[in-house]
DNA sequence: CAAAAACTTGACTATTTTGGTCGGGTATAT
DNA sequence: ATATACCCGACCAAAATAGTCAAGTTTTTG
């Protein structure tokens, strides 16, 4: 059970904004600099955030992105949730009749992964992006 | 985000044994015919938790599996371990100075991750095997 | 106006991980 | 003996991941 980097580097890239945010509008390549993290790459996370309304876009010479809701009312699993990064335990499909084996009942595990799924999300929802930053002096 | 199928179809396998560990040894061929589990993918899978001193085997006509410690006793936590299924959200070693952007400090996310690591885990340290079987009739 | 900075978008790809299977064993009860 | 069941390493196809590339468009500033 892995996270992929397309959600950290989500999260991190939006942390780092976040920091920043006393400037009109942050750049994906100062993001870039600042986190190590592919311009390139970043240009295709930021296409998912900006179209699941997470950032709005300001073109042009002194643009870059800037939050739709401010880091203290964003919510971790809105980020994921924009990245189709949905944590999933079960192995069925979850409104389906049928089991994760073929059968027509639900299988002996299948309420333990459900508990797990709303034990992680439920952490994804308290969290907002503002609670990441407590304690963190600001770095260059 | 996703669990993939060797721990799903572990624990799952070990659920079924549970419920049927009034038998001396319990057989893959059985176990595979009630959870609908490749017969081949289980062994891969028993001799992992075999290895990890999960289970005993029983060779022989009459052999099978047996649980080293109690369902009741047995921690989902064991069982993912013995798979090298721990869950990992942070994207740097974990005793390592180095980040995860090959920088020499933390990033800014790291304790973020580090405490979702911990929300996850704890879920797994406290839920026993014998935990998925309550509420549960025995299906044949 | 020209040029540079920065966002836009779809397609493409190498590598890794997953989800198994295969084949050829060995041990043991009957 | 022989059938049943565990043992174990190697192998493999398909999917997912982690990015890259190319070819734009838009806006600011000199
Ligand atoms: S996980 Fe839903 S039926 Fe098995
Ligand atoms: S996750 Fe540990 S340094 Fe980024």
């Amino acid at each position: 059970m892995k996270l992929n980097t397309k959600s950290r580097y989500a999260v991190m890239a939006l942390a780092d904004m976040a920091i920043f945010s006393d400037k009109k509008a942050v750049s994906l390549r100062d993001i870039s600099l600042r986190q190590g993290i592919s311009l390139l790459y970043l240009e295709q996370i930021f296409l998912r955030l900006k179209k699941n309304k997470i950032v709005n876009s300001v073109r042009g010479i002194n643009g870059g992105y800037t939050f739709v809701k401010s880091p203290k009312e964003l919510k971790i699993s809105d980020i994921l949730l924009a990245l189709d990064q949905k944590v999933k335990t079960i192995g069925c499909k979850k409104d389906s009749k049928k089991s994760c084996n073929g059968k027509s009942t639900k299988c002996i595990t299948h309420n333990f992964w459900d508990e797990l799924d709303l034990h992680i999300n439920s952490f994804f929802e308290n969290k907002r992006l503002s609670d990441l930053l407590k304690n963190k002096e600001v770095r260059l």
